[in-house]
DNA sequence: AACAAGGGTTTAG
DNA sequence: TCATCTAAACCCTTGTT
């Protein structure tokens, strides 16, 4: 049915590409529940649910993570703690374990600075996800890569007591989807002539960067596997979902991916809470002060300073609205963010008699960041080494 | 034409 | 029925240089 016209031959333009590269993604296995059987081993073999506590009634909130034994039962991310709860019922020894994000930073921050010795280039991309770019030391060989993978895999069970999953291929996009297709505990490689056979199959949905709204478009307009999306005409897709989405969307479908690997950097930070009762402005004053003032300790510790700060809003029906303010000149300064937030607040309210908004969940964020001046003790940081 | 700001949406973990 | 939290990337519109 899937008409392809992608032939194993290259593409005619230019420079054959000077890219060998191999790059290695590793995904640690259900990382937060993960860290709590290692503090806790007594957890293992029992279904482990990562719960966020939103502090409205004593089981309000939402499923974080959870072990692969609770998500066989049907525990997945984002579904009510109360759900889960009544899925795991009759299953004794079922652990419901408030979210602990401090510890799993410090166990990630040290596995990360130990697989960073060990790649050409480095990107965290999460708390429990990176990238390697292992060409030079593969020297651009997959046998070679495949045994500092395994390599890599091992020495992170054995240090640290971690199961993780580890995908190899000629960029990013590959490397990871081959990780996904392996977890858990799992290894794969994917050499750059297997890569058509690999995606051409697979439901759109499983492309990264395809989630469900998207997926469900490219349904509607008869797409149904990778590969289809493959061939689809690269004008119906800039119409669909932008000039620039559309295009990327069909290179990622033939597993293109000229994306560096590269250390990361923030560019905002925010913090939000779900309010106790649903509120107005008036109600909720003092909740925006502690907001204001962890975040600007973040900066201070980071050595970050913003630009823009801006307040968000989640309404009793789940809708985001947000509201923002960008300065002449970056702060971190408390009173600083709070006072705009505040002003923010007040507008986005309405301050002259219309209908007040009501917020279900309110949130601060600072951004457009420029970096304060010196910072001591860490060598990997002056920042000229960003090749844009 | 290029860029910045601002608001919304989608995705991911 | 119940619905967390953080961050990034993109879309579109509007306004400025």
């Amino acid at each position: 049915m899937l008409k392809r016209e992608t032939q194993p031959s290259r593409n005619s333009l230019g420079a054959s590409s000077p890219e060998q590269r191999i790059v290695l993604c590793i995904d640690f296995d259900y990382f937060f529940a993960q860290c709590e059987e290692l503090r806790n081993p007594s957890l293992k073999g029992k279904p482990i649910v990562i719960c966020v506590y939103s502090g409205r009634t004593p089981t309000s909130g939402a499923v974080s993570t959870a072990n692969y034994i609770a998500r066989k039962l049907g525990v997945k991310s984002g579904i009510p703690i109360v759900q889960a709860m009544k899925i795991l019922k009759d299953q004794k020894g079922a652990a419901f374990i408030p979210m602990d994000h401090e510890y799993y930073e410090t166990l990630s921050e040290e596995i990360m600075d130990s697989l960073r010795e060990r790649a050409d280039s480095f990107e965290q991309v999460s708390v429990d996800e990176a990238f390697l770019d292992i060409t030079a030391r593969s020297h651009s060989d997959y046998g070679n890569a495949e045994i500092i993978g395994k390599e890599i895999k091992e020495e992170i069970r054995e240090r640290h007591g971690l199961a993780c999953t580890i995908g190899i291929g000629p960029n990013k996009l590959v490397s990871k989807m081959a990780a996904d297709s392996a977890k858990p505990d799992g290894f794969r490689i994917v050499r750059p002539n297997e890569v058509e056979q690999f995606l051409k199959d697979l439901p759109v949905g499983k492309l990264i960067g395809i989630g469900p709204k998207t997926e469900k478009t490219l349904n509607q307009n008869g797409i149904k596997t990778i590969g289809h999306l493959a061939v689809f005409p690269e004008d119906k897709l800039s119409e669909l979902f932008g000039k620039n989405l559309g295009p990327l969307f069909r290179r990622m479908a033939r597993g293109e991916d000229n994306d560096p690997v590269r250390e990361r950097f923030p560019k905002q930070f925010s913090k939000i809470i779900t309010l106790k009762e649903n509120a107005s402005t008036f109600n909720f004053r003092d909740d925006v002060e502690p907001i204001a003032k962890v975040l600007s300790v973040k900066l201070n510790q980071t050595g970050f300073k913003s630009k823009t700060i801006g307040i968000i809003v989640i309404t009793p029906e789940l809708k985001t609205k947000t509201r923002s303010k960008t300065l002449s000149y970056p702060t971190s300064s408390e009173e600083e963010i709070f006072s705009i937030a505040s002003q923010l607040f007040q507008e986005a309210f309405g301050s002259q008699g219309e209908e007040t908004l009501i917020a279900r969940r309110i949130g601060v964020r600072v951004a457009n960041f420029e970096e304060k001046t010196k910072r001591v003790g860490d060598e990997t940081e002056s920042l000229s080494k960003y090749i844009l």
